[in-house]
DNA sequence: TGACTTTTCAAATGAACGTTTCAATTATGT
DNA sequence: ACATAATTGAAACGTTCATTTGAAAAGTCA
């Protein structure tokens, strides 16, 4: 209780967090052993059981944890200056979260654990989707409302989001056949800034052709 | 050994690879116990390891298992009538992929196997890809080809693929997700159908944006 | 039917892992 | 410095699981 209100940088507890993070992310929750997560704090192997009562729990709160420290990162992800071209806004949010998931060198643990969880839900899924599907739905939303310069179908815009989102996991998920294929041992920059402008080329190519498909398909139907 | 050459429909060891099929196609390899599977066969706990020696070997049979049984069924995902519209064989090749995914009544477990073995691979890379991406990719390109007219740059082709196979297996692999934003229990035929023409008509866009932005970038650049 | 092989079955084995325990050590407050 | 609480450490415990074992049952062939 002390601890929880004054979280010293380097404490054991705040490298559990750390390291389970990690190990969670890279591993997923199953297969990351509590001998795996105590070796890499540098702690003993009952200090999960010490500081969090469980391996469960210690999930729990690394997730609460990373959201935490990850809410203030996210901003950048689903904000841009007002007024500006949804195609540049597009282009960045693609750019910035493929940095956030494909960068070899950031530990950016806390959206590969969310990208696991997605695929796979063990915990509170409604949560993880308020937490983090929902704001970039909505800054989608804004880009794609933007483009068509008024209002635009809910299922066009869910529509947007998985095609997007969808795209950008799949550089995550697959990211060994994707390398595989493209001949390479790990992304580096090059590479992820030439997907990022591939892919939001190919996604406003895509949103452009569902606006079309939108007004003149609805309209005859209704 | 003689069994091998001679496949009863029903033998043990034949419900045995298909029980190890759905149970590794729904919950993975590590995840999915012995007793889980013979159980599902109907067999007793030890027929795993005296017909196929190891947990491990069950899982190498099985997916050459798959690969075999769904060979055939493949051909029609990746085959088209020659001189048909382009757009037309992409949209089906679409609606049939996410079907193999999707469907919930059909047990179309080899695909969802390997779908897990791209974001996850446990075995032999290398093989999978050449089994089951290298069509879909050549499938693909030539749909691309056609739309072009002509000879379309290996890494547009590259990311065709990614983006088409990327976002049909997002609906696969967040399944959770995406039925829960769409408030739905599970996939049915309207929503596959609906999320196929969306899919498509995205796709199509996609691959216009792709190809304008091909020719005139590289021409500038060389 | 009777020897022989193949298959099934329940129980035993051993390894991996989460969790508990309790003594040793370190920090904290007086 | 002392007492008390917090933390660390190594070993032990209980469970789950893959795998092995060996005996029972079923099948095969003369």
């Amino acid at each position: 209780m002390t601890r929880r209100n004054d979280p010293e940088p380097d404490s054991t507890r705040q490298r559990l967090l750390e390291a389970a993070g990690e190990t969670f992310a890279d591993h997923g929750f199953a297969a990351s052993t509590i001998q795996m997560i105590s070796q890499r704090a540098g702690a003993n192997i009952a200090s999960v059981n010490y500081y969090f009562g469980s391996k469960e729990k210690l999930y729990h709160e690394v997730l609460t944890f990373g959201r935490r420290v990850s809410g203030e990162a996210d901003q950048p992800l689903v904000t841009a200056p007002v007024g500006e071209n949804p195609r540049v806004t597009l282009r960045r949010f693609i750019r910035r979260y493929l940095d956030c998931l494909l960068s070899p060198d950031r530990p950016e643990w806390y959206n590969k654990l969310v990208a696991r969880e997605i695929a796979e839900p063990s915990v509170a899924l409604d949560e993880l989707i308020e937490i983090k599907i929902q704001p970039i739905r909505q800054h989608l939303a804004s880009i794609v409302t933007d483009m068509h310069g008024g209002h635009v179908d809910a299922k066009m815009l869910q529509q947007v989001m998985e095609s997007v989102v969808g795209q950008c996991l799949f550089y995550y998920r697959c990211r060994h056949v994707v390398l595989r294929l493209r001949g390479l041992a790990q992304y580096d920059e090059a590479t992820i800034d030439e997907i990022a402008e591939n892919l939001s080329a190919f996604s406003i190519g895509g949103i452009t052709a569902l606006l079309q498909l939108d007004l003149p398909t609805l309209r005859a139907k209704n």
